[in-house]
RNA sequence: GGGGGCGUAGCUCAAUCGGUAGAGCACCGGCCUUUUAAGCCGUUGGUUGUGGGUUCGAGUCCCCCCGCCCCUACCA
């Protein structure tokens, strides 16, 4: 919809409509006022703009108190550097011949710029007089401090860049609705500068992460999003279509298994940050739509990725509390201590590790190879009947009977998991990051099993705050142990399951043209987004998260 | 999937036992050349998320639906 006339130089005039609130065509008649001053309210190329935040620093403290001082004789120069601004009006104080007003833009919250009948353009003060909170305007004149020591940017012209026609939220507890904040995040952004920070780091913490691979000899590699079958993970896909060769095809849930074909093809050291897709619950922490860095390093293992990993998140840690320093917000105490809601998490000191047994035992207060106690507590806790919730439907009337008749149908491991996880991974301290290693290779079954210890997978994931950063593995390069374990893992699954994972066939392929040894890993890119800018929701980290239509 | 909460002016929020829908900010008009959420004076602004029901009377009570938040479950 396009309210303006052909004619060029012709202004825009207010639409015509009863459906438009009374607020917008206010704005719309003001736009009109800026035509009439011979200005285009939507501005064109400026060049030689300074940021605000490096407007401010022009300001010269001995020139200004020259001008000031009053002995302005004929051969008079103003010293004080001139500077042209440009941002968003976010507020507007009308002094009858001074207006004042504060803009913002990424670099700066705030900046005041006065605009003066005297000293200003006949247009750009009568432009001030007309603006709107919300509208982006560029100033030009000398940076200057006011009486109560502000500094200010005295304008001597003043243009629009753009005109804002819808009414802003509330200047000072600003937009608070959680919904409208996520629907429309350029409003968000405008009203609440730090959204636009969180994303800004989030930026540069995908930047930096690059860098860091790039400098360990990675090569960042992309592979297919759409797939035929998507495997590499337990995890549903969401469905889509193709309409040239009629097919349903499936949204990547990993990149591991391409990823693995590029290892397998002599790139020793790949990695690939990207989207992935999961058709599961949204909730604080699961986006529909996430990021995840995935890496393998040939000749590796789990520990050259543990290094890797702990050495990455301390920088980014380094990172982000410079971030937050240089944004006025001196979040690091200590060396190297961020706050993650109501915790202090500590990313100089090296992160604990702990295996997965040794975290067992001590959560529960005996080993998870006696098993008549672990059946026990389980049972105690009500965790048997759960498990049986994802039995197949032919063992599920087993489910309703009691535990001892489930012994012996279900793996001893699972059970051992289902208190891992329920007391175990409770009794982690959320404020310390932490190794959890050597899983059972019951549960692993595509990790790479210790060479002394066939039970045990070469398997660590990275708690932070509750929550899991990523796995890593030693991958399993053996193609006939590779393919007994897929196809057991296959027996095991229930009806829906089935429909959509399969045997990737190429991939056993690939991997009989032999893989070196390697070392993979997954990070959650948002999770350890939200932990650098202490936002406890995935919703705060994602531009755009999942929303259902309004 | 289950439980709980919320939805009122552009924004932030009130509204007692079911009894005339309000305030601040924003907006509009007036005054004002060093203001700081500028100030002073005067206005304007509502399909109380949608649809139905109970009642003399519903923002309030009941039911359906939509959306959001929290807890829980599922899921890596």
């Amino acid at each position: 919809m396009s309210d303006q006339p052909d004619q060029k130089n012709a202004p825009p005039v207010p639409v015509p409509g009863d459906d438009i609130h009374h607020l917008e065509a206010q704005r719309r008649t003001n736009r009109q006022k800026v035509c009439e001053l011979g200005l285009d309210p939507y501005g064109g190329r400026t060049d030689g703009l300074l940021s605000l935040r490096d407007a401010a620093e022009r300001y010269d403290a001995d020139a200004d108190a020259e001008h000031q001082s009053g002995s302005k004789e004929d051969g008079y120069v103003d010293r004080r550097l001139a500077v042209k601004v440009a941002g968003r009006v976010v507020l507007h104080r009308d002094n009858g011949k001074l207006v004042w007003m504060n803009l913002r833009d990424q670099s700066r919250d705030s900046l005041q710029v006065a605009v003066s009948k005297r000293d200003a353009t006949e247009a750009g003060f009568g432009l001030s007089k007309a603006a709107d909170i919300g509208d982006i305007l560029v100033v030009e004149g000398p940076v200057m401090k006011t009486r109560a020591g502000e500094t200010t940017v005295w304008a001597s012209d003043v243009q629009s860049a753009s005109k804002c026609l819808v009414p802003p939220p509330e200047k000072h507890s600003g937009l608070a609705d959680a919904e409208t904040r996520a629907r429309q995040r350029y409003l968000d952004m405008w009203v609440n500068p730090e959204t636009t920070r969180v994303l800004a780091l989030r930026s540069k913490l995908i930047s930096h992460t690059r860098r860091f691979m790039e400098g360990r000899a990675f090569l960042e590699v992309e592979t297919p999003v759409l797939q035929a079958q998507a495997g590499g993970a337990a995890a549903r896909p969401f469905i889509t279509h193709m309409n040239a060769l009629d097919m349903q095809l499936y949204m990547r849930i990993a990149t591991e298994l391409h990823l693995k074909r590029l290892v397998v093809g002599g790139m020793g050291r790949v990695f690939e940050i990207g989207r992935i897709f999961r058709n599961e619950g949204v909730d604080k922490r699961h986006n529909p739509e996430f990021t995840s860095m995935e890496a393998y390093q040939a000749f590796g293992d789990y520990e050259t990725m543990a290094e890797l990993t702990e050495t990455l998140i301390r920088e980014l840690a380094t990172l982000s509390a410079g971030f937050w320093r240089d944004a006025g917000e001196d979040r690091a105490e200590g060396s190297l201590t961020l706050p993650f809601a109501d915790l202090s998490i500590d990313y100089a000191r090296p992160f604990d590790r702990v295996t997965y047994n040794e975290l067992f035992e001590r959560a529960l207060g005996f080993a998870s190879s006696d098993t008549d106690r672990v059946w026990a507590e389980a049972q105690k806790r009500g965790l048997i009947g759960k498990y049986a919730r994802h039995l197949k439907d032919e063992d599920r009337e087993i489910g309703s009977a009691g535990a001892s008749d489930l012994r012996g149908k279900i793996d001893d491991a699972l059970i051992v998991n289902e208190l891992f996880e329920e007391v175990a991974e409770a009794s982690l301290d959320p404020a310390r990051p932490t190794f959890v290693f050597d899983y059972p290779s019951a549960l692993s079954p595509l990790t790479r099993p210790k060479r002394d210890e066939p039970q045990i997978a070469e398997r660590w994931d990275l708690f932070i705050a509750g929550m899991e950063i990523g796995p890593a593995y030693t991958e399993l390069n053996d193609p006939d142990i590779q393919e007994a374990k897929f196809r057991e893992q296959l027996s095991g699954l229930d009806d829906e399951e089935s429909t959509f994972r399969n045997l990737d066939e190429d991939f056993l392929r690939a991997l009989k043209v032999g893989m070196p040894p390697a070392g993979g890993l997954g990070l959650g890119i948002d999770r350890l987004v939200m932990l650098m800018c202490d936002r406890p929701s995935i919703r705060d980290v994602i531009a755009f998260p999942f929303m259902r239509p309004e």
